[in-house]
RNA sequence: GCCGCCUUAGCUCAGCUGGUUAGAGCAACUGUUUUGUAAACAGUAGGUCCCCGGUUCGAAUCCGGGAGGCGGCUCCA
C-alpha cells in the first residue's frame, strides 16, 4: 500500500493512541477508555481509571509497556461489527465511553457532543442518517473502536514519548466527569523527534514569564494577587512607548484623547446589555458610605458612549472620534490566569468612532492604515479575517445596513491591500468585525488587533445625531484596538523579539561603560549623558567598581542594543565605538567610529523613525 | 472553577527512604584591585524551607486545608 508521509504519519499517531490505551489497559485492567485523536505534532488519549491518578512518574512504565507492544510488531487486524453489536460489546466490556460515543453514531452518524438538538447535528453530520458499521482495530488481546487508520504492525510507529498528563472534561464540557489526558508527540524518526524537543526548549528560553524577570520587566506579587502584574520602570518602559506610537496613529486621524473613572454604577452594564453576558466577570464594589454597588469597568465603550451623549450632535460633528488607553478588570477564572497572556487587568488601546453609515468605509481605512504602520514598527507579519453573519437569525441590527457595513469593510480591506480571507458566521452578534492576526517569529498566529463595527450599542444607548434633513439618525459605532491588550501583546512581543527589542522600545537604549575611575573621565561621561537626556535617549553609565569585561557581559545579558565602553582613548579622542547588539549589527559597524553627539544624535533618530535595523 | 504537578536565600537550584547548627553558584555588602570589549580576588551578611493545622520523641521531608505558580480542560470512534 502506498501512503504519503502525511498520511502514514497520522496513521503512526493514531496507532500509538492505540497503543497508549492497550498498555494502560494492561497495567489498569479497569482503565475505561474515552477518546484517543492525533493532534498537532502527535496524540493523545482521555483515559478514566478509577481511583487511580496517572502522574509523570508513571510515564516510563507505560512507555516501557508500550515498547513491549511494539518490540512484539502485533498486526492490527481491522474488523467491522453492526453499531448495535458494538454498543452490546461497549456494555461487555464496561467502557461507558465507548457506549456513549456509539449511541450517539447510531443515532446521528457523528460523534459530535450529544447535546446538539436535532437541527444542528443535521449540519455538522458528515452522511446524514444513522452508520450501519463500526471500525474495530485489534493488536494482540487488546481491542479497541476505532475508525483508523492505522499501521500495520504495532512495530511501524516511529519516535514518540509523553510530554504531560493533565485533566479533560469528557467531551469539554465541565458538567461531565474529568478524566485524563496522556498527551504525547510523535514522529516518523527519533531524529525529528530530537528536533521537535529542541525547538520546544528554545520556545522555552524565549517564555515572556522568565524573559520578563531576567529583563526586569514585570513581577507578580502574592499580596497583590494572582493576574495582577506589576510593571518596574524598564517594563513600563515598553509599555509607554507601544502606547504612546499606538495614540499617535490615530491622532494623525482626527481621535482626541478622553479619560473615564475605572469604576461605575452597575445600572451602565443593565443599560448596555454587557450585565448579563460578563455578570460573573466583574468585580463588585460596595461603598461604605453610600449603599451604592458598583463595579470596576470590564470595558470602556458604554463610558464614551455617555461623552458622545453629552451634547446634541449633527450631521456635521461626525465622526466623533475618542482615544483613551486604559485598563479594564474583569474576574476570570483562577485556572486560566497565566503570565501576561491572560491577567485580569487588561490595559486596552481602546478607541471608538461615532460616525455615520456612509462614513463607515473611510474610517475603516484610515484604522487599517494605523494597524498596518503599527505592525511593520514591531516586525510582525499581519493578516486579516472578515468576520461576517451567517444565514442565523441570532444576530441583531438592521440585515441592510449588515450588507452595507460588510461590502464597506471589505472595500476598505481590500485598498490597504492587507492580505485577507472572508469567513461567514464570525461576526460579533452585534456586528461585522475584521480580526488580525499577527505572525510571531516562531511562526505561531495571534489574534491581536481587531476592528469592530457596532449596530447595538448605539441604539441601547439612544445615541442620536440631527441628519440633514433635520431627522434624528442613529450613529454606528467602530471599536478599535491596535494592541489589543497591552499586557497580552508583551507577551507575544517578548517572545517574537526574544527580549532584543528595537531601539525606540529598548527601556535602556545605551549604557556607557565607563573603564577607570577619575575626575577626567566622569566629567566626560556626565556630558555623554547630558546630551543623551537632550536628545531623548534612555542612557545610563556603568561605573561600578568591576571588570570592563564583566560590566560588558551583564550589559550583553540585559539585551542592549548599545555598549559603549569609555576610557582614557575616548576622553582624548571624543569618539565612541559602540558595541552593537548581534541581531542588528550590519556588517563592518562594530570597527565604526563616531564623535560622540553624531553617535547620540543617530540613536535619537533610530528612536523617532522606528527603524528595526541600525544605518548608522 | 475542575484535574495533575510544583513552591527551599533577591535569582537559579542541591538537600537519598523523617534524624545534629538547611547547602552551592550568581546577585548584594565590605576590603584589595583602577581595570579596554561576555564573569578579577578575598571576606561578610542573607532562610518563618509559601501559610495554617495535624501525625511523630523528632517534619523542609508524611497527612489535611489555604495561597501562589505551571500544564491542561477546542482539536471529536
Amino acid at each position: 500500500m502506498h501512503m504519503s508521509n502525511n498520511d502514514n504519519l497520522y496513521a503512526m499517531r493514531h496507532s500509538l493512541a492505540h497503543i497508549t490505551a492497550a498498555a494502560v489497559a494492561r497495567l489498569w485492567p479497569e482503565a475505561k477508555f474515552g477518546v484517543g485523536p492525533v493532534v498537532k505534532d502527535g496524540f493523545y488519549y482521555d483515559i478514566d481509571i478509577p481511583n487511580v491518578t496517572i502522574s509523570s512518574d508513571d510515564f516510563a512504565k507505560i512507555e516501557a509497556e508500550m515498547n513491549k507492544i511494539i518490540g512484539e510488531k502485533q498486526a492490527f487486524d481491522k474488523s467491522e461489527k453492526q453499531v448495535d453489536e458494538a454498543i452490546k460489546w461497549a456494555k461487555d466490556t464496561k467502557q461507558p465511553y465507548k457506549e456513549e460515543l456509539l449511541n450517539d453514531l447510531k443515532r446521528s452518524g457523528t460523534t459530535v457532543a450529544s447535546d446538539l438538538n436535532a437541527e444542528e447535528l443535521g449540519t455538522i453530520a458528515e452522511d446524514d442518517g444513522a452508520v450501519e458499521n463500526v471500525s474495530f482495530y485489534t493488536n494482540g488481546d487488546f481491542t479497541d473502536l476505532c475508525r483508523g487508520p492505522h499501521v500495520a504492525n504495532t512495530g511501524e510507529v516511529g519516535a514518540f514519548k509523553f510530554l504531560r498528563v493533565a485533566g479533560a472534561y469528557w467531551r469539554g464540557k465541565e458538567t461531565n466527569s474529568q478524566m485524563q489526558r496522556l498527551y504525547g508527540v510523535a514522529f516518523s524518526t527519533k531524529e525529528e523527534l530530537a528536533h521537535y524537543l529542541e525547538l520546544q526548549e528554545q520556545a522555552k528560553q524565549r517564555d515572556h514569564r522568565k524573559l520578563g524577570k531576567e529583563l526586569d520587566l514585570f513581577v507578580t506579587s502574592d499580596l497583590v494577587g494572582s493576574g495582577l502584574p506589576l510593571f518596574t520602570p524598564r517594563g513600563t518602559v515598553l509599555r509607554e512607548e507601544l502606547t504612546r506610537y499606538s495614540n499617535d496613529l490615530r491622532q494623525q486621524y482626527g481621535f482626541e484623547k478622553v479619560w473615564v473613572p475605572h469604576i461605575t454604577k452597575t445600572a451602565l452594564y443593565e443599560k448596555s446589555g454587557h450585565q448579563a453576558k460578563f455578570g460573573d466577570e466583574l468585580f463588585l464594589v460596595k461603598s461604605q458610605e453610600t449603599s451604592d454597588e458598583f463595579v470596576l469597568k470590564p470595558m470602556n465603550c458604554p463610558h464614551h458612549t455617555r461623552i458622545y451623549a453629552s451634547k446634541p450632535r449633527s450631521y456635521r460633528d461626525l465622526p466623533v472620534r475618542y482615544l483613551e488607553t486604559t485598563t479594564v478588570y474583569r474576574d476570570e477564572k483562577t485556572g486560566e490566569l497565566g503570565g501576561l497572556s491572560r491577567v485580569r487587568s487588561i490595559t486596552q488601546d481602546d478607541s471608538h468612532v461615532f460616525c455615520r453609515e456612509d462614513q463607515i468605509e473611510t474610517e475603516i481605512g484610515n484604522l487599517l492604515v494605523a494597524a498596518v504602520d503599527m505592525y511593520k514598527a514591531v516586525d510582525m507579519n499581519l493578516r486579516v479575517r472578515l468576520s461576517y453573519r451567517d444565514e442565523n437569525d441570532t444576530y441583531l441590527g438592521d440585515e441592510k445596513l449588515w450588507q452595507s457595513a460588510q461590502e464597506q469593510l471589505k472595500n476598505a480591506v481590500v485598498a490597504s491591500k492587507l492580505d485577507y480571507f472572508e469567513e461567514a458566521g464570525e461576526a460579533a452578534f452585534y456586528g461585522p468585525k475584521i480580526d488580525f492576526m499577527a505572525t510571531d517569529a516562531l511562526s505561531r498566529e495571534h489574534q491581536l488587533a481587531t476592528v469592530q463595527l457596532d449596530f447595538v450599542q448605539p441604539s441601547r444607548f439612544e445615541l442620536e445625531y440631527a441628519a440633514e434633513d433635520g431627522n434624528k439618525q442613529t450613529p454606528v459605532i467602530i471599536h478599535c484596538a491596535l494592541l489589543g491588550s497591552i499586557e497580552r501583546f508583551l507577551s507575544v512581543y517578548i517572545e517574537h523579539t526574544g527580549g532584543k527589542f528595537p531601539v525606540w522600545l529598548a527601556p535602556e537604549q545605551m549604557r556607557i561603560i565607563q573603564v577607570k575611575d577619575s575626575p577626567q573621565l566622569n566629567e566626560f561621561v556626565d556630558k555623554i549623558l547630558a546630551v543623551a537626556k537632550e536628545y531623548g535617549v534612555r542612557a545610563t553609565a556603568d561605573r561600578t567598581n568591576e571588570s570592563v569585561s564583566k560590566k560588558i557581559r551583564s550589559g550583553e545579558v540585559m539585551k542592549l542594543p548599545y555598549i559603549v565602553v569609555v576610557g582614557e582613548k575616548e576622553l582624548q579622542s571624543g569618539v565612541l565605538t559602540p558595541r552593537v547588539r548581534q541581531d542588528f549589527a550590519v556588517h563592518g559597524r562594530l570597527e565604526a567610529a563616531y564623535p560622540y553627539e553624531n553617535l547620540i544624535s543617530s540613536i535619537a533618530n533610530e528612536t523617532t523613525s522606528r527603524v528595526q535595523k541600525s544605518s548608522l
